[in-house]
DNA sequence: GGCAATTGTTGTCGTCAACAACAATCTTTC
DNA sequence: GAAAGATTGTTGTTGACGACAACAATTGCC
């Protein structure tokens, strides 16, 4: 894999000459991208890009985001963490989580109880209508992963969780 | 309903379900994620992260972000692309490009020339000083990638970019 | 010639990461 | 036990980014 590396020397070899102005016709559906090719970020940026999107689309009747979703799946594996704790667990600022639970506890999803052993945190809880939301959440989600399989491959999919499981 | 974890395919769970109570004290470092362990998008989210805060990082003495990088490297192999063809490629909105090639420009790297065969477009190119540093950060761009086969392994990148070669 | 489509541009809105500051509350240290 | 320092939740700001809408200039189509 020569990635840019190679390329970086001298000019490349242009394969879609688009010369000057000669872009009119439909030169869009053909442009050369090999210099980003052998990028990964570049591909698992697109990737996550589209997962997001179908994640958003099939839990859009639910008005569930994929931060969202994990927030949930977090706190009702683990009740009773902290903000602070969720918050590290996922890799989010604390800044943000605190509009986060705004607005899942609006929607009477999940609960912050002041701890009384530290007066500071608030112990987090998914409410009895959030246990019940999480479980049809978690259905669409398994959905969205079957879109997955289908667009990568099963084989691929499942590789592909190898390879990453260091990241979450 | 416990809620306790997707059990929607029967994984046997051989990772760390850290048992419960056990870390009351530094609960931050041990909580347990299972529920979101089969989820790609998540995993694929984190990476994207990392990647590219390791990308920023890498290019961060010449500040130039992926974005930038894309559109630089795409105007590179593909001189006198109009703005749409260039958005459409990268798949960001013209919109946005506008922003980015009034900072690229503003720095010298990529120039706006006018087409004389469509008025409204204009020709994108690298200028001189562009070239040569774009030279440079491809040189970034691939120490970048070295960081991420250091991190998840030579293999596994490259049947990564096999993977997700659809996308790019 | 007239009307629809395209291109670049400007603007708004919402999401998200990264900081900074703050009050309330632990925790440490003297 | 009190002062000093650290932590937790909160508010606010900044900037990158995606999605949309509107607009003038220009082109293509009929």
């Amino acid at each position: 894999m020569t990635a840019s590396a190679a390329r970086a020397d001298g000019r490349p070899s242009p394969r879609k000459r688009a010369g000057n102005g000669a872009a009119s016709r439909d030169v869009t559906d053909d442009v050369g991208l090999d210099a980003l090719a052998g990028h990964a970020g570049y591909a698992v940026r697109r990737f996550q890009i589209w997962i997001f999107q179908d994640f958003i689309k099939t839990l859009g009747e639910v008005d569930i985001r994929p931060t969202q979703y994990s927030v949930l799946t977090v706190v009702g594996a683990n009740p009773g963490l902290s903000q602070m704790a969720v918050a590290k667990r996922l890799g989010i600022e604390r800044a943000r989580l605190v509009h986060l639970l705004d607005s899942l506890e609006q929607r009477k999803l999940v609960k912050r109880i002041k701890s009384r052993k530290d007066r500071r945190s608030h112990a987090l809880h998914l409410t009895a209508q959030g246990e019940t939301a999480l479980a049809k959440f978690k259905r669409l989600a398994a959905e969205h992963e079957r879109h997955v399989e289908a667009k990568i491959g099963r084989a691929n999919r499942a590789h592909l969780l190898r390879i990453l499981a260091g990241f979450t």
